[in-house]
DNA sequence: CCTGTTCCTTGACGTTGATCAAGATGGGCG
DNA sequence: CGCCCATCTTGATCAACGTCAAGGAACAGG
């Protein structure tokens, strides 16, 4: 941690708790000190925008601490979003790999510490040390079999169903206690932000919400959300299974 | 070429057309010895499943000649389409590098020759040659994107708009004759498979064909296809381009 | 040439979710 | 404390798409 209070500027790739969650720890003591050199740090307030979509890739930003957004537009300004990212995520690799200019906004949700490391830098490690691409290999082979259960569910589920699913990948970030299959959750994001999430509008949030309290399946209260039966959850994704 | 024609099995990686399309083209002629070794050709005709969802990733495989859909089905029996695969594309790729299960099936549509390749060979070449693996990373981080995409898509696109986008699509690899807008097309698809690439039903799928011709965009008899003004095609996706 | 099978089309109907418009809630700030 | 603004909720309405059911077309095999 050291000198991580002080102003803003000083931190270092060394110390960073994000690195071994990052693709990142395949580099040795010398690429560190290269990566280190070249980065630039900085905080980003909640609405700030990482980069917006349609921009130039300039290299990768390495998410250290907050959290944010990756929200993709279409030419008739319907935006949904595509995820969230988390420290020791890395924002806009894809952009870089392909060359391609970014296809989505990444947005501050929460105040975020963000480093930014310009491509000729990431690109002399790639070719420098191969474990690197390997990891960003599974980095990204992850987040497409994501994106392809997606498309799936985008097409075959219920608002109500996509909704459920979306709770309970929520609970495995934020929900607070979980044991005997009730779990309370704070949410992290605003109803608008939910509903861009499963692409759907606020008005059918709000719906799809009061439904589910009709039914005994969660109750909200502001971002407070609790549920009394996961497995009630689960039920929702799969209709058939009779129980 | 030279052996090729005779009954089946001799085929090489180093004569392989393919080769240059594919990852492959990373490799030198000693790796290539290794993968040539590797490799068990096989031919599928049209409705074999080269690989089912769920099973155990064993390797990947090298897609030569013909045609193949690349499934994905949900608990409740619903399928997609999530894309079709040609010639030089390397199929599985992501559940080997991920070393997860399948999550989707690749099946052949048209009667097609396709290599595989173990798992031990295909990392002893990613180790040995790293210009491979930034290969796959360039390749799945634009699959990724096509995938983002396509979630956006799914959402915010009517039935007819996404159908008119499939046919912009299979244009650009099928299209016969185009210059002056005009365009005919030979679908490589049934009704049925049309419609799971853009996730609906036949039924719904036949009416979406009966409206474009109803409204003189794009005509159809059996597989054969005639839009008389790619523009028209164009502004089905866009509905605000005021022109 | 007939027949079974599969695929495609059409119709009638119900449900879902978007849209438009109008309140309600709640938090920040003077 | 009260006001303002953004966010959220609710209601009414409508178009889009799925579902169910029936009929037609294409094609392979006998």
């Amino acid at each position: 941690m050291g000198a991580c209070n002080t102003s803003s500027i000083r931190r270092d790739c060394f110390t960073c708790q994000s690195r071994d969650r990052a693709e990142w720890c395949a580099l040795n003591d010398e690429e560190l000190r290269l990566l280190d050199k070249a980065k630039v740090v900085r905080e980003y307030r909640p609405g700030e925008v990482i980069f917006h979509q349609g921009d130039p890739s300039r290299g990768v930003h390495c998410f250290e601490t907050g959290m944010v957004g990756i929200r993709k537009i279409d030419a008739d300004g319907n935006s949904i979003l595509l995820g969230l990212a988390y420290p020791g995520d890395t924002l806009g690799y894809r952009s870089f790999l392909v060359g391609e200019d970014h296809g989505a906004s990444a947005e501050a949700l929460k105040p975020s510490t963000i480093c930014f490391v310009d491509s000729a830098t990431v690109r002399t490690l790639l070719e420098h040390n191969p474990a690197l691409g390997l990891q960003f290999l599974k980095t990204v082979a992850r987040d497409l079999g994501a994106a392809e259960e997606r498309i799936l569910q985008s097409v075959t589920l219920s608002v109500r169903a996509r909704f459920a699913h979306l709770l309970l990948v929520l609970k495995d970030r934020y929900a607070t206690s979980s044991e005997d299959g009730t779990f309370e959750l704070e949410l992290p994001l605003a109803r608008q932000d939910l509903a861009a999430m499963i692409g759907i509008r606020p008005e059918t949030m709000s719906r799809a919400i009061k439904q589910l309290e009709e039914d005994g399946v969660a109750y909200f209260s502001g971002r407070f959300v609790q549920v009394p039966d996961v497995k009630r959850l689960l039920r929702e994704i799969e209709p058939e299974s009779y129980l």
